[in-house]
DNA sequence: TTGAAAGCGCTAACAC
DNA sequence: GTGTTAGCGCTTTCAA
């Protein structure tokens, strides 16, 4: 900027004016500097601006995931970006990988790039380490999962209802052996959905046998190897709640590997790709990432514009979309 | 930092050294020091940090794609991600959707924020607009198809010679009616791809009806369009080249709502979810995105340690994972 | 309308 | 070992 100034032949303010758009800069001079600046490939460095600049912000969030190769994470990150790029703020993304105690070290290094603000889907157990930042400023949004230890804005959907109501289907088609396979036991999401599960079971006065309930599972493979077993184990269920998208995928392969998708119900907790062109197609409780991405980021911005807004949690609802592997009635009783 | 050197009595700089654990602090300023930063709640600031720091580095990287949503572009991001993580660099993620007029925009926008390189799956019909940058320092690596009008990194796939293999495999099963369906004309992949798809049938002595390619396809929804419109026209293929991943999800739809996915053979570019567990699975050409990924991190901190390297171009291989779709015999000639 | 001086938070270079 | 001074590239404040 100091040599765009220099060949413009005019002050380093003036040129700061000219470059930021500010009004009362004589139109000849505003000439001069461009002109200077297109011959010197000037670009301003909005890192050294933003460190003086008022309330320090330096347009850029963070958006820290579990596995953004996840389809349900990265169609959230696209909404994210989708509604950060028209702000003119760039976005971080990060991974935390299965390494949960990975959250905190990561969120440290992008606080100290000094984010306007980050959009977490919690993985750690707890985020009370994050209450002092939030006290001195930081602006702070919750994904698919409610953060524990401290407030903030979320944006899930209503896991345990949902669930309820998935398993309910089941159970309106005749089902009473239905199993669960549920993700990461000490995720807020995976306890809500297994507890939506209970309600229905519950309400049906069904009782629960324990090896129907599997949970803690974090890969597909695992979660294929898991639904072999239970199938052939002594009293296999008619039907199975899959919790999360990796845990469905992978029972979608152990139930066709054993010939008997048509045979045993199935419903999904996430939407995959493909899932309706599978015979029979696979029923499944459908979020909407994006939009959730979408609404975090805008929950996010307007925290950064006013710090003392009270926190909200926003339930997006998610749909039942029977494909035909939910509506598999029971083999009749012998 | 200020407040912690008063706090802790000490000069500016000693705060600076702790921080930055430079050696040749005693250890009992050290540990008043650290006394005062966890009091105030200290963390560095990076931006500031790296302004003053040699060679301006940010210890940002950007990554500019199409659609991070798209499984194939999230497997890429999730290689370069912990390639970066490692070095303690965090990585701006973009997506340019369907406006390829955004590229420049949104690579600007990075580049004023001093990223300390580029990743770039190249979208804009050139990017000679790039050339400046790169003599004045920019680090800058190309994933999935070669810039054109600059010279960079490039970690590509054999977009050719897999694609004249797989041809090569469905003229070798017995067919001579093979369709190609592609994606963006533009994009040198799609072209290396459809290049490749023409040294096999030309080599084979196979003629090419002008109704038997279609290009440009954007979509899942277009693909299945296509293909469906394709199988019931007069004189349909009995063999499908899908020259990328949302198009062959098209053609699975299309062939399996048509009730000829065990009639038609098909072959896909680029391997996707559960490919293997429909019946018949779909024999692709997968790639290894995440190396990709990981691939091009790698090449980019070469260059920023040494922008003098030389250039160079990374094919990786990939591989014809035959499950059963590119495997079916052509019907019996009359 | 334009510019000079101070300073954002930090580190480089050099003193002590 | 520790501190001082200057300055990264820019904006703010205030004076001209």
């Amino acid at each position: 900027m100091r040599e765009v100034a220099a060949l413009a032949g005019v002050s380093l303010k003036t040129v700061s004016r000219v470059v930021n758009r500010e009004p009362g800069v004589s139109s000849e001079l505003v000439r001069k500097v461009e002109r200077a600046a297109t011959q010197l490939d000037f670009r301003p460095n909005l890192t050294a601006a933003n460190l003086r600049r008022a309330g320090q912000r330096t347009a850029t969030i963070g958006l820290v995931l579990e596995d953004v190769s996840n389809p349900f994470f990265a169609a959230i990150l696209r909404g994210v970006e989708e509604v950060a790029v028209q702000r003119g703020v760039a976005v971080f993304a990060a991974s935390l990988d299965e390494d949960q105690n990975q959250e905190q070290q990561i969120i440290e290094e992008l606080l100290s790039r000094r984010v306007d603000g980050l959009i977490l889907a919690p993985t750690a157990l707890e985020q009370g380490y994050l209450a002092n930042e939030m006290r001195s400023g930081l602006a702070l949004a919750f994904v698919d999962r409610a953060p524990r230890g401290v407030d903030g804005d979320v944006i899930v959907t209503d896991n345990r209802g949902a669930t309820e109501n998935a398993v309910r289907h089941l159970i309106g088609m005749g089902h009473h052996r239905i199993a669960f396979i549920g993700g990461v036991a000490a995720l807020p999401t995976a306890e809500d959905r297994y507890d939506g599960y209970l309600d229905a079971m519950m309400a049906a006065q069904v009782k629960v046998p324990a090896d129907y309930v599997v949970r803690d599972v974090r890969t597909v493979q695992q979660a294929e190897r898991i639904v072999t077993a239970l199938m052939q184990s002594a009293n296999p269920p008619t039907a199975i709640f899959t919790a999360q998208n990796l845990i469905s995928m992978g029972a979608v392969r152990a139930l066709r590997s054993l010939g008997v998708e048509r045979s045993v119900a199935q419903i999904g907790y996430d939407d995959f790709e493909l899932a309706d062109v599978l015979n029979p197609g696979v029923t499944v409780v459908a979020q909407d990432p994006r939009r959730i991405g979408r609404l975090a980021a805008e929950a996010l911005f307007a925290r950064i514009a006013d710090a003392g807004r009270a926190t909200a949690t926003t339930v997006v609802p998610s749909e039942l979309i029977k494909r035909g592997s939910g509506e598999i009635p029971p083999p009749r009783e012998r």
